[in-house]
DNA sequence: GCGATTTGACCATA
DNA sequence: TATGGTCAAATCGC
């Protein structure tokens, strides 16, 4: 592995000095805003190019960490001569009677969310549904739409919670696709800004979605007792629907649609403007960045 | 016709 | 041996 302890650290402090920087800009633009008659030298154009610029670099700094991290486990695997039929490689000789056949993941690339929603911009295409023992809701299993160009991840999803309605997403190796198809509204700047980058100023999911990782799943359960259950929410799909009775579950593709259906505020005026109220999502999450020492999730990948 | 979803079967793992 | 992850044929929808 070719990242050090020392470029760990050195990453992990860019990360924190953009995101603090990230902070500091949010803070002025509000104050900005706050003031009925600012003229100041700097323009609120100005600094939410500055934010997105921030929070770009820090991903992008992670995103090379969990390539790195994937390019580790990658290697562990071959060096630990793991068997014919483990994962993707298995398709490679693929053999009808070999159908089934998989080695059981264990925690490599992986990390987990709960969110009121199971949207999350990207293309997935489902492969399999399972009862799930001791469970309420069957399990459901995606991969990437772009599983045939190379792209290895995968996610699963469960519903842990039916009011307000809570999914669990199990997320498995990170994007290698380039396709901005479906997630293209959280991209910052195609040219600019590496594909997998999400775009805190335009996703909507951002905040129904708390990044939870092994070890602080149970946290993450607990806390999300408290979460909103708005009517947007409680709107979302639901691909359990049909197995437990409810409602039809339509297709996935055809139901969902970042471009014909930007997010919308409670009047219905698209994507929130910078006005006070979307300000104060924003600050949030930039302060729950903040604190560094609860985002295990860098911890894991790098 | 093509791509996505459903669902039963298969099989490695715990 | 029960369970969970994946495959692939059948089916659906555009």
């Amino acid at each position: 592995m070719e990242m050090g302890s020392e470029n760990i650290h050195a990453k992990r402090g860019r990360v924190i000095v953009e995101l603090l920087k990230g902070r500091e800009i949010a803070t002025k633009l509000q104050t900005l805003l706050n003031s009925p008659d600012h003229d100041g030298d700097v323009s609120v154009e100005e600094l939410a190019l500055q934010i997105s610029t921030s929070f770009s670099v820090t991903l992008s700094v992670l995103s090379s960490c969990a390539a790195a991290s994937t390019q580790s486990a990658q290697i562990s695997a071959v060096d630990g001569g793991g068997s014919a039929c483990s994962g993707e490689s298995k398709k490679k000789v693929a053999v009808k009677d070999r159908r089934g056949c998989y080695k059981r993941r264990k925690s490599s690339d992986s990390w987990m969310t709960v969110s009121s929603t199971m949207e999350d911009g990207q293309a997935w295409r489902k492969y399999g549904q399972k009862i799930i023992s001791n469970s309420k809701y069957p399990r459901c299993y995606f991969r990437c739409t772009h599983k045939y160009e190379g792209c290895k991840a995968l996610k699963q999803v469960q519903m842990i919670k039916e009011d307000p309605i809570s999914y669990q997403t199990t997320y498995f190796n990170h994007h290698t696709c380039t396709d901005t198809r479906r997630a293209s509204y959280l991209i910052l700047d195609s040219d600019t800004v590496e594909p997998n980058l999400i775009s805190f100023q335009s996703n909507p999911m951002i905040n129904n979605i708390s990044l939870v990782t092994k070890e602080s799943k149970e946290d993450h359960d607990h806390s999300t007792q408290s979460e909103d259950d708005s009517d947007d929410a409680k709107s979302s799909l639901n691909p359990w629907q049909e197995t437990i009775g409810l409602e039809p579950w339509g297709s996935y593709k055809s139901e969902w649609d970042p471009i014909m259906r930007p997010y919308q505020d409670e009047e219905g005026s698209g994507f929130q403007s910078c006005g006070s109220t979307s300000f104060h999502g924003l600050d949030m999450e930039v302060n729950q960045l903040g604190d560094i020492d609860n985002f295990h999730y860098f911890d894991d990948i790098c």
